[in-house]
DNA sequence: GTTTGCTGCGTTAGCGTTAACACCCAAAGG
DNA sequence: CCTTTGGGTGTTAACGCTAACGCAGCAAAC
């Protein structure tokens, strides 16, 4: 095998218009102090040629690798795939970073690595030297591991943590949690519900706590108590029918419950079906995340849409804002909103 | 903005070894003709500093980009994205894709490129020049595009094209659509069904005709008629529906429909529902896709598992040993089975 | 004892691009 | 008229790595 060349370089494209190579740097990179005509005719030879910068070679010299790297959980994204239960978090961060990368001449890509291990942070080292990512962005529970921002930080990579509201380095942007669970759980106050139980996600996830906060938040300002009325799971289905049992087998059960994930509504679903109490007529259900699953089962979910896309998109915004500007000082929040469909409706009396 | 420069380079390993940079490339490469002594002294440096190789900085002096390029679709991808439909193309891709290639030290990248649009050879040239991908995964509908394959073949650029069985340049590979279909089919004659309709795809996608032959195939063995009996949709809800409406308003309208996409099944359910048949009593229903959506409908929906991420898996690996090697010459069939839940039943009487 | 061949390293010359600087020329200022 | 300024362009030297070749040293073959 011979050594694989680029076809066409800007070499090729400088012979063609009669000028240096750095003249077609400066044209390709819209440096200022080039003559109208001379980048009009550059341009031309490029667009003859069809020449394309070349962007290992881009980032050799120094410049920017036009790059953005998304740190997901290996973990979780290969269980959630074995699985295939529809948790379509990787597909919205995907495509809100994907398209809005495209957008200024930049790239993403993913990678993932072990939360759980003990070389995280070489797992993360060696990503960053390989790639040379021009910003970074963590997701949970990445996104509040001090080790990797500390990492990213020496390196003075700008990177974003998204669901976390730490301070710190980096951008830190949420999904509104504490509001949006505030939203969900107003949503049943307004449906006359006063006992309404919580199942939260696992506390290593601190959106998980904000999450209680917003409900414990609304039910105050009605005046509810919260007693006993909130769970713990892992974003799972089992976990969730463990959580829903309980809080269904109070002496004054919930006459609502609001789950932090679609499978763990799933599962209160399943358990409230079991138990032969009808939904909605006996038992609202409000689930977070608005996967694809929750429109298909019986009867539909009303849920907490979490706008991944869009958050992901606006961080890809910032970073890449951040290479020549400063960042942000507060944390972000994109909010959410509640998409009513038929688990949800007014308290049995 | 100082010029960003990579922390570790090879030239401090080599200072630190006492060696020449060439002997540590090698050690990197895993190259023959070092002493294992020598080796194991590099190595010990090369932990001791944290050295990376920098990815740029190979596929600049002409070795290999450990990048391989899968091109989707972006109208698709962007339409299937807002719709939030569950189609979890994707995820697979990414999934069996991406964990195959970090097993051999390669990252995968997704391009989203416009089918639909004369610049598709500009779009996609440009990727290749900037990314200098060791290989392309076409996804269908560009799997077929001749532009594109013809592209990719002048750059000799090792490439498959997944569901597609047309001969020609790069690797063919599909999964098993006709035998698939033969497999749904057969396991519906086994339930007694003997009216056995079939919704399939448009006809821009030859999957869609090969599962159409499979299912006529089956139906043929065991001396059933084909006539009217099979509706053309585009994969969505739409489409599928409308296909339904034609096949159960047949005066001998059938027991049984298989449609090539969850969407379109779910859609026959729907129909069905409407029209007063209850599934699997009255009409027995099989899927094509098995995502997840297909477990949470009521009942639960009899599917042909794709294996997505199985094929793009063993894509990876052939792509990457076609580096050296020769590429096998026929296409390669990756199997599906079916999963059997609670939307088939015998046939009524 | 010379030739041949192989192993185990080092040296040199790029790969395609940009940063930094050098240069020329015209316009402005003294 | 001579300087100064700065816009427009070319030249050179990296960036981090590997291919290609060079050159010892040693063993087997003639």
């Amino acid at each position: 095998m011979g050594r694989r060349r680029q076809s066409v370089t800007i070499k090729h494209v400088a012979a063609d218009a009669g000028v240096s190579l750095q003249t077609v740097s400066r044209v390709i990179n819209n440096e200022p102090n080039v003559r109208p005509a001379m980048k009009e005719r550059v341009q031309a030879s490029i667009d003859k040629l069809g020449y394309v910068p070349s962007i290992a070679a881009q980032r050799m010299s120094g410049s920017k690798s036009y790059i953005i790297l998304a740190i997901n959980d290996r973990d979780r994204t290969i269980a959630d795939w074995r699985a295939r239960e529809g948790r379509d978090w990787i597909d919205q961060m995907l495509l809100g970073g994907m398209l809005t990368c495209a957008e200024h001449g930049y790239r993403m890509m993913i990678e993932l690595v072990d939360t759980h291990n003990d070389h995280v942070e070489r797992e993360l080292g060696a990503a960053i030297a390989a790639l040379q990512p021009d910003g970074v962005i963590l997701t949970p529970p990445h996104s509040e591991n001090d080790l990797i921002t500390g990492l990213l930080a020496k390196h003075r990579i700008p990177f974003a943590r998204i669901g976390s509201t730490q301070g710190g380095p980096g951008i830190a942007i949420t999904m509104g949690d504490k509001f949006n669970a505030g939203l969900a759980t107003d949503h049943l106050i307004e449906l006359g519900h006063e006992r309404i139980g919580f199942i939260a996600g696992p506390e290593e996830f601190s959106l998980a706590n904000r999450r209680i906060a917003g409900w414990e938040a609304a039910m105050e300002r009605a005046e509810l108590s919260t007693e006993n009325l909130c769970e713990r799971g892992d974003f799972g289905f089992d976990s969730g029918a463990a959580a829903a049992e309980k809080l269904l087998s109070l002496a004054a059960p919930p006459t609502a419950i609001i789950a932090s994930s679609d499978q763990m509504t799933l599962a209160a679903l399943a358990v409230a079906s079991k138990r032969g109490l009808r939904v909605p007529e006996d038992l609202s259900l409000v689930s977070f995340d608005n996967s694809p699953i929750v429109r298909f089962t019986q009867p539909p979910l009303t849920a907490v849409d979490q706008p991944i896309a869009a958050t992901i998109s606006q961080v890809v915004e910032l970073l890449i804002k951040a290479q020549s500007a400063e960042l942000p000082d507060g944390p972000t929040v994109v909010p959410g909103e509640v998409i009513v469909r038929s688990s949800t409706a007014r308290a049995p009396i």
